[in-house]
DNA sequence: ATTCGAATAT
DNA sequence: AATATTCGAA
């Protein structure tokens, strides 16, 4: 019998290091499009019959992973791979033995962790399906081989490979570094070289939205929205949050009157997308076997809600992508912005794919900084209305005050336009 | 020879 | 838009 895991990359199943396998399994998603792939057999329908596809879409439903299968491996291909074989890809081919069982080919060397034996076949038996019986029609050798062709960035896989770049540092954040630290023997370097490039992009654009955004909004915040389309929590629509600054500044206190209850987990699950929030010195070096379930990490609080650092100190060198204080500064409620309606607190994680990840109430709750710059910004344009939250000091206070000063007499009011 | 990463392709 | 592949450079 012919076992039809692919090449590499298996869709679900063991593409983890150890335990977390159960739930990130479902994190291990590639993308197989049955009638792209085998055009021939679309035809035919006798591949339709022997794939079960609500076996495959329906069942798992979300956490199913869609497979793309390589057409060449579908014909037997396996060796060439696809591409101009460059040494580089194929250095990571997972190959299959007979067993059916994914021998990994890593080819940087460096990995310990990830050798656990991948076995990117977890779903074997529902993959088998596919191309058993369709014999390919290249080479019978590798029968049944599907090749994935592309690696589905599920919000577990996300997160553990921004966790893994948060623990290496920027700077470190390579590729075959951060496939070491992730654990996922389905993915290869390529796959996360892509899948970081990606990342880079997003978080440039993102800072230098949000750097152009703080400024503006820093001056204009009293008359209303940013721009952006960031929201205040600094976390654009896609979910690539804004990395926080890299040195020294202090996250926001703790919201004091309006903070909801918060439980400290000491193995603090992160968010889904962008930049979990690790407590680095908690988390072990290779990730923890033991990660919660993404249920669980929906109801994490706040990333500063904790003792840790918001963000792992990055000495220089990445400069690029490190934010400014500037743009980690967030517009206080202020009068006339819609967000002053605080979130209700289930909102903390939105499990969609969508990569957007709402942060909770705590988190908007102004730091001391947007405190400050209001009320600068109110000592500097006293003409403008006050933001919600500041009232006017009573006459008297102000009268008695400047008695003490050993003002008396105050000029009447000229009423600004 | 390997790996990175930007550019480009799908 | 997301992911893969290519290709020059380190």
């Amino acid at each position: 019998m012919l076992a039809l895991s692919p090449a590499r990359n298996s869709a679900r199943g063991d593409c983890f290091d150890g335990e977390s396998s159960e739930f990130l399994a479902s994190s291990c998603g590639f993308t197989i499009n049955p009638e792209e792939e085998f055009p021939e057999f679309a035809h035919h329908g006798d591949l339709l019959d022997i794939i079960d596809f609500d076996d495959l879409f329906g069942v798992a439903g979300d956490v199913l992973p869609d497979l793309e299968i390589d057409p060449e491996i579908l014909a037997g291909d396996f060796s060439a791979s696809s591409s101009s074989g460059k040494t580089d890809s194929q250095g990571e081919t997972n190959k299959k033995g007979i067993s059916g069982e994914v021998v990994s080919k890593r080819d940087d060397g460096e990995t310990a962790v990830a050798e656990k034996t991948v076995n990117c076949n977890g779903d074997s038996d529902r993959k088998r399906k596919y191309s058993s019986s369709s014999g390919s029609s290249k080479n019978n050798s590798n029968e049944g081989k599907r090749k994935v062709k592309k690696v589905d960035w599920t919000p577990e896989l996300h997160r553990r490979f921004v966790e893994a770049v948060e623990q290496l540092g920027l700077e470190k954040a390579v590729p075959s570094r951060i496939l070491e630290l992730m654990g996922v023997h389905c993915l290869t370097r390529h796959n996360v070289a892509s899948h970081l490039q990606k990342y880079r992009s997003h978080r440039k654009h993102l800072l230098a939205r949000e750097a152009e955004a703080a400024n503006w909004t820093r001056k204009r915040h009293i008359y209303g929205l940013d721009s952006t389309g960031s929201n205040i929590n600094g976390r654009n629509k896609k979910g690539w949050l804004a990395p926080a600054p890299a040195i020294g500044y202090a996250p926001p206190p703790p919201a004091a009157v309006t903070s909801p209850p918060v439980h400290h987990h000491h193995f603090r699950p992160l968010h889904v997308w962008g930049h979990p929030t690790v407590n680095q010195s908690v988390i072990p070096h290779v990730f923890p076997k033991h990660l919660p379930p993404p249920s669980t990490a929906m109801a994490t609080p706040p990333f500063w809600v904790s003792d840790t650092p918001y963000w792992p100190r990055v000495h220089n060198g990445m400069a690029p992508y490190l934010p400014t204080i500037a743009t980690r500064f967030r517009a206080p409620p202020v009068a006339g912005i819609p967000q002053a309606m605080p979130p209700p607190h289930h909102m903390v994680y939105k499990p969609d794919h969508g990569y957007g990840g709402s942060r909770s109430l705590v988190d908007l709750h102004p730091s001391k900084e947007s405190v400050d710059a209001a009320i600068g910004d109110v000592l500097t344009r006293p003409w403008l209305p006050l933001p919600l939250g500041l009232k006017p000091p009573a006459v008297d206070g102000v009268m008695t005050e400047l008695h003490r000063h050993g003002v008396s007499e105050v000029p009447p009011t000229a009423p600004c336009a």
